[in-house]
DNA sequence: TACTGTGAAACGGTTCACAGCC
DNA sequence: GGCTGTGAACCGTTTCACAGTA
């Protein structure tokens, strides 16, 4: 655990948190995000715990690595604490993001509109098919991927997303980097290496099939 | 460690495998298939380990979970692990899918050939939109939602995608259930509650950028 | 009473290190 | 020499149980 004092109203993430616990507060956060739509104003570690399927003392410990945000006897006022996850995870501010590939999953994550209600802006998407270049979808602009390097660096773009078919993913990773952005999800199926300054997560839907399958045929429950 | 004397020709998985070891198994499968593309015929752990960015240590362990598969002194003959791990994660199957939901990502993933080659079979798909049923995506019939759980029923299809938006979620889950589906991926924002014989896969976009955004702004390596 | 925050215990997964084998 | 398979040590995460607080 850390030793250093944090406030209640500076919620900052201590060096050493479990990863586990990050992906966690991504769904507490969904919850409570929920919980406000049906208005309501406090959750306790146990209903948010039920309803995600984990233990009312995981939920208090994932919470209290980064802050004393819970109210003994009232348990954690929702609202307040939507605010401090999203400190948490960076998504109070606003993310420019960048798609390079324009395939039917790239078009598709473009015209998603679950992305930018959540602080993640894509501000240019790339294409190496000639045809598509210069073209809007849904307003965001599609360049050749020749220019990636330029438009990148110019726009700052921070996160990219890579929906390029494997076998050019590495390169476009490798051309994101040297424009300096900071973060890639890859849903492309094969595995990059990237400087380790660089944030990468990797989505692939085949996998998450796999391991549906396996869970199925082996009758084993997945929670 | 299972007492269990397994035959070499027989990998069956034990009941008590940790559950990320079968996520690594995937990635395991589709780096040994990129070998095999590129005509290599024996990798060891060490190597497998290092494109991956795990031990060597942990690959060979991971694979002992199911059986013998490596030869001392050469490593793991790529055709034979490749066989070997699909048949642990039930690929060497055919599955029958079904989409629901032919909204964007509905749509792309219908699209998207990948499913296919690795025995994932969408056999139907449903939409809430009077409009989109009756037609045909890439081949594959839409459906009203209304007939979802006759359809499903009929094609004895056993695993179900749902693309539908979050309100909807549960309700559409609730009724693959009924109609006997035997696992579930859910791109929907929420967490469903199935009966614990129902295997379940979520992927939520949102929540992997969130993580990547965490993994930025806090300069950690998310490997 | 109802609930959080947290040390301490229990659990599970990873790494180490080496015997055994080709 | 090169490499696997595996007990044992190690380390990180989860659960327990309870002191503290509104």
């Amino acid at each position: 655990m850390a030793s250093a004092r944090r406030s209640k109203l500076d919620p900052v993430a201590p060096r050493d948190v479990p990863t586990v616990v990050v992906s966690r507060l991504s769904l507490y956060l969904r919850e409570l995000q929920r919980l406000v739509l049906e208005d309501r104003a406090t959750v306790s570690s146990s209903q948010l715990g039920k309803a995600l399927g984990f233990t009312d003392a995981q939920v208090r410990k994932d919470l209290a690595y980064f802050g004393h945000f819970g109210h003994p006897g009232v348990g954690y006022r929702c609202e307040e604490l939507i605010g401090a996850i999203r400190r948490i995870l960076g998504t109070d501010r606003q993310w420019t993001v960048t798609m390079v590939g324009v395939g039917n999953l790239g078009r598709a994550l473009l015209r998603y509109k679950g992305f930018a209600s959540k602080g993640f802006r894509i501000v240019a998407a790339f294409d190496a098919d000639p045809h598509v270049a210069g073209v809007k979808i849904e307003g965001i602009p599609v360049y050749s991927q020749q220019r990636l390097v330029d438009v990148v660096r110019q726009l700052r773009i921070q996160l990219g997303m890579i929906t390029v078919p494997a076998s050019q993913a590495q390169q476009v990773a490798d051309q994101l980097v040297s424009a300096g952005i900071e973060g890639i999800v890859n849903f492309a199926p094969v595995t990059l290496s990237l400087p380790a300054e660089v944030g990468l997560v990797g989505v692939d839907l085949t996998t998450e099939l796999e391991q549906l399958a396996f869970a199925v045929a082996n009758r084993i429950g997945t929670r």
